[in-house]
DNA sequence: TCTGCCAAATTGGCCAAACCAGTCCTTTAG
DNA sequence: CTAAAGGACTGGTTTGGCCAATTTGGCAGA
């Protein structure tokens, strides 16, 4: 019962990383404590060693570890690992904090509402003709019942895509991964797909006749209603939200 | 004179990964081409396929390459690899650009504008007492004529903390770590030291206080005169910023 | 000539046993 | 009591092998 064919997410969990990763969070290990060994860990697995120094390197890369020669491999601070490693464990079954919705909202109020303007400005007709592909996929997948969350991080990266600035675009991109289990949760409900279909038909819109102001305040309205939604949804379940995957 | 013992970036390069990276470099690889297989790097690099397939992991998961069983390894689009991937890149000797920096600029605007005025109004004492010790470092080293760069990132980054918003803590790190090398260049000059330093007192000082509107207009202030410092320096000396390090 | 099938080669994934070069701690000889 | 010797770890690395799946190529039959 620990996984199945979900090999969609991260191309290789491997299974040990998988492992490894639970052994941490199920034995409540520290900051700075010393792990297992190699050896122990084959051991425990019923492994081998090169398949858990294999797994320890992907770990090590996503800052979760550190490997100290001759010493003993350590835990690092959940602040310092990688998004990756975030998204891992947000994948199964860790707690889920209304803070945190607050947080990705506040930075989304941030980072889109000047993103959108730049886009305006900067758009190209292939920027439009892209979003206008992303939003007929959606547009079909709503009709089909089926949930929005990958066309909506599509959307809302294309308008990135549009400011033409690289550094702006990946710092997107990470943070859109951080928050992609939330937002798949968020669009389990079907009319929350649909409120955000329309908005960003607004957005689109806006940003094709290059009306700045009106972009942003679209933008400014998508967001708050998609906060009220969270709020709403935090309210009444917030113990849905965990269970969902 | 591929390498020497600069093990103090990432923790591991483990010399393979470095080996590879170059490999793909020089061959000039393009995305969703297939790479030797692991047996070949092995006997490439006069190593062992462990110790491959070690590298290979840790690149994975960096989603420079994918791996697929029994067909082989391909690499990926450079906009899809992760943060730890560029850096690696940019460590050395990868061509540096003037939009690169334009960009930056532009998102710091974005962030730390905004970032300061919540600091002003979330900040503890501790927020305080951090950020006056970086200064004090700052000015520590800037008397010893040593470059602040670590001091600048750690200044910044506290703001971002004294916000109390871990998700945009999160992306300013992980946009920090991606603009890590520009900043090595930039602080190589120590007048600049000196301005970056006279204005994060000013902006401290303001945080303290609370004065919201203050902070954001010394923010704005400081990150302009960044900027067209940043402009002066690529000016005059554009082919020096590659070879520093 | 074209088609279909089967076997060999090649791939990544994995395992086992060993050796190295360090560290750390205990034991022992002076 | 001290200091040297020894052993028991550690992560790092190599070698050599097996597995399952895919790809490939040649051979047989139509």
């Amino acid at each position: 019962m620990t996984e199945r064919n979900r090999t969609d997410k991260l191309e290789a969990p491997s299974n040990a990383i998988g492992k490894i990763l639970s052994f941490i969070r199920e034995r409540r290990y520290q900051p700075s404590e010393r792990l297992p060994s190699e050896r122990d860990f084959a051991e425990k697995f019923d492994t081998s060693r090169g398949a858990v120094r294999e797994a320890l390197a992907a770990l090590e890369t996503m800052r979760v570890i550190e490997r100290r020669p001759n010493s003993g491999i350590y835990l690092r601070k959940i602040e310092e690992s990688s998004i990756d490693a975030l998204v891992l464990y947000a994948e199964s079954g860790v707690p889920f904090e209304a803070k945190e919705i607050a947080d990705v909202m506040e930075v989304r109020r941030m980072l889109e509402g000047q993103a959108v303007r730049l886009a305006c400005t900067r758009r190209t007709a292939d920027n439009i003709r892209e979003i206008n592909a992303i939003l007929e996929e959606t547009n079909k997948r709503l009709s089909k019942k089926q949930s929005i969350e990958r066309e909506d991080e599509a959307f809302h990266l294309a308008i990135f895509s549009a400011t033409k600035n690289d550094i702006l675009l990946r710092v997107a991109r990470s943070f859109y991964e951080l928050s992609r289990h939330r937002r798949k949760v968020y669009f389990a409900d079907h009319s929350r797909g649909r409120q955000s279909y329309e908005d960003h038909c607004a957005i689109l819109e806006a940003i094709e006749e290059r009306r700045v102001g009106q972009a942003e305040q679209q933008m400014n309205a998508h967001l708050s209603r998609t906060g009220e939604a969270w709020q709403a949804l935090l309210a009444y379940i917030p113990q849905v939200a965990c269970r969902l995957t």
